[in-house]
DNA sequence: TTGAAAGCGCTACCAT
DNA sequence: ATGGTAGCGCTTTCAA
């Protein structure tokens, strides 16, 4: 007995059995005496017994920890998919601990490497957009540390995923403009760096092919997601000629930012131009008018991803190869005021 | 030699010397030869040696990480915190673990009590509402283990904390709107179980009564936070006779919901009614009109409290007892549309 | 300045 | 069903 906290040594002691008997009662092994474990928990409870993990991590090479990386958590998405997460993994013998990567490559693999040093049990992820090196996820497939990667994920690097179908929610989003009467669509691009901005710009293509309103892309612009971005692609749609009567952003926020700079400079929302943005953040009801946006369901995507991550290190446990799982999840069309 | 990474022994064989003498050199510790750790530091590159995080933390009984429990990630403000939290303590030897306690009690004490299991270094939180019972808190404060608390607390817990000054914050917002000449101001509050709440609402009060327009809490309606609750606020505020000309939010949304539904029911923002809020959230820029608000420093805030962690973990380490240290800081008004 | 040895708390293997 | 023992990788006395 010297001062510190309970441990098995203590239980075995007063109960006079051996501490691997301790042992094997606290966990769910087969061998052992009904009432032998009854006593041994009973006492643990009444000591107030609580495992240290470092001993048993030693033991096992493994701290029951999942890593996350997201590329910022201040965007709202990804709060949402952290949330989506922590559901999916609360009431196991998990914890999530959170890398904020701010779209930082360096970072991104300075994190990795933390959470491989970590011994983590599973990593899940969105890669930042400038992935050209994979030497550290490579790294991560190699030791069998199982890898989900989420929204947005890397070719070169086969691994587990959950994604939106990017496309179908850009094609409907477009369609649905088109069905309201609009002729004259711009897309607001994100960088070709990131698959999801490719599918979406396809979905767009596609929609106006299919109603045959697509003459090249000169109504593309390849803007970024913020909404200054938003605001100075809206300047420049301004400027040309004719000014476009929709407008769809590969995110809510360039949509904001477009629409309120249309606003802005005198055109009627949804009257004269209508907007929809991609993601459905809160601020997309709070603006004026209210952001027709498509769903992409971030707290789904961080429960699927969250549940992949547990069945992947259960797999791994068994000692089984993992098998690469795509799950895409449909998003939805949420129609609000920004569109006619 | 066994098939997995690099350990002090496989250095030690390698090099002839003894265990201790690796971890000696490894460290900083004076009685080394120079030569001998230049060696082992050199062969340590070359063979990548990483230290077993488990074994060091087992004999130590230190985890190097900092729990952090928020609220509630989704919210932009803690977001921004966390990021500022991790900025403080990146380039340390410590990592930070992240728990999103949902606003409930239960929840945080579970969480808290992980962490202590965890043997986390430091505690950073933001406790949840409806904090009666602390018997969790007290166990961090007993176990000396380092508790910063941030944007709220608990009187009857003593510990540092990093706060803004929210009477102050408060005053300036409706003294501005007094400024350009409101006279019937409004104020939708926080629940009082928050110091934040209270604080607010008192340089609310203040502000009136410096200025001869304190009448009693009449114009106080106690709504809650969130955007809803705004919304509903303002249907009883419009209701009431006569209609304020001003409103003072507890937080950004709740005044942005009251602004909107202020618009909606055919109210010009700012000319018939202007509207202040609380925090400063991006979202405060993409409404319209761009709302008038308090900064509150989200990022410094995280920043300061990561800072006072990392202090007080040295000074636990130093035996030292901690020095009780309150950081207030300052807020400042951002002036937008939806003031005159 | 270095080495030997004990031990952090737990798991897992081999006996019995 | 239970006990003894070795060992996970590291730090930290104590001796030399």
């Amino acid at each position: 007995m010297k001062g510190g906290p309970t441990t098995m040594r203590d239980i075995a002691i007063k109960l006079g059995v051996s501490i691997s008997t301790v042992s094997r009662a606290l966990r769910d092994v087969p061998d052992i005496n009904p009432e032998t474990k009854k006593a041994v928990v009973e006492l643990a409870e009444q000591l107030n017994y609580k495992p240290n993990p470092f001993a048993s991590n030693l033991v096992k090479n493994r701290s029951n920890l999942i890593g996350v990386l997201v590329p910022n958590v201040e965007e709202n998405f990804f709060a949402r998919v952290i949330t989506g997460i922590q559901s999916a993994v609360f009431d196991t013998a998990f914890n999530v601990i959170i890398a904020n990567v701010n779209d930082d490559q360096e970072r991104e693999k300075r994190d990795v490497e933390n959470f491989l040093l970590s011994r983590t049990d599973a990593l899940i992820m969105a890669p930042t957009h400038e992935n050209r090196d994979f030497g550290h996820l490579q790294e991560v497939l190699n030791r069998k540390v199982p890898l989900v990667f989420f929204d947005r994920f890397i070719e070169e690097v086969p691994t587990s995923k959950i994604v939106v179908d990017d496309f179908e929610g850009a094609f409907n989003a477009v369609e649905y403009l088109i069905s309201t009467g609009c002729k004259r669509i711009a897309h607001l691009a994100g960088h070709d760096t990131l698959s999801l901005a490719r599918d979406r710009k396809e979905g767009y293509r596609a929609a106006l092919k299919k109603h045959g309103l697509y003459s090249g892309d000169q109504l593309i612009l390849t803007s970024g997601y913020t909404y200054e971005e938003g605001v100075m692609a809206a300047r420049k749609l301004i400027a040309s000629t004719p000014v476009p009567d929709a407008v769809f952003g590969v995110s809510d926020r360039v949509a904001i930012g477009a629409m309120n700079e249309f606003q802005r400079l005198g055109y009627k929302v949804p009257d004269e131009v209508s907007f929809i943005g991609f993601t459905n953040e809160p601020v997309a009801e709070m603006v004026s008018p209210p952001l027709t946006t498509v769903e992409q369901r971030a707290h789904d995507i961080g429960r699927e991803a969250g549940k992949m991550a547990l069945k992947l290190i259960n797999q791994s446990r068994a000692k089984r190869e993992h098998a690469i799982e795509t799950i895409i999840l449909k998003t939805r069309l949420i129609v609000r005021g920004s569109t006619r």
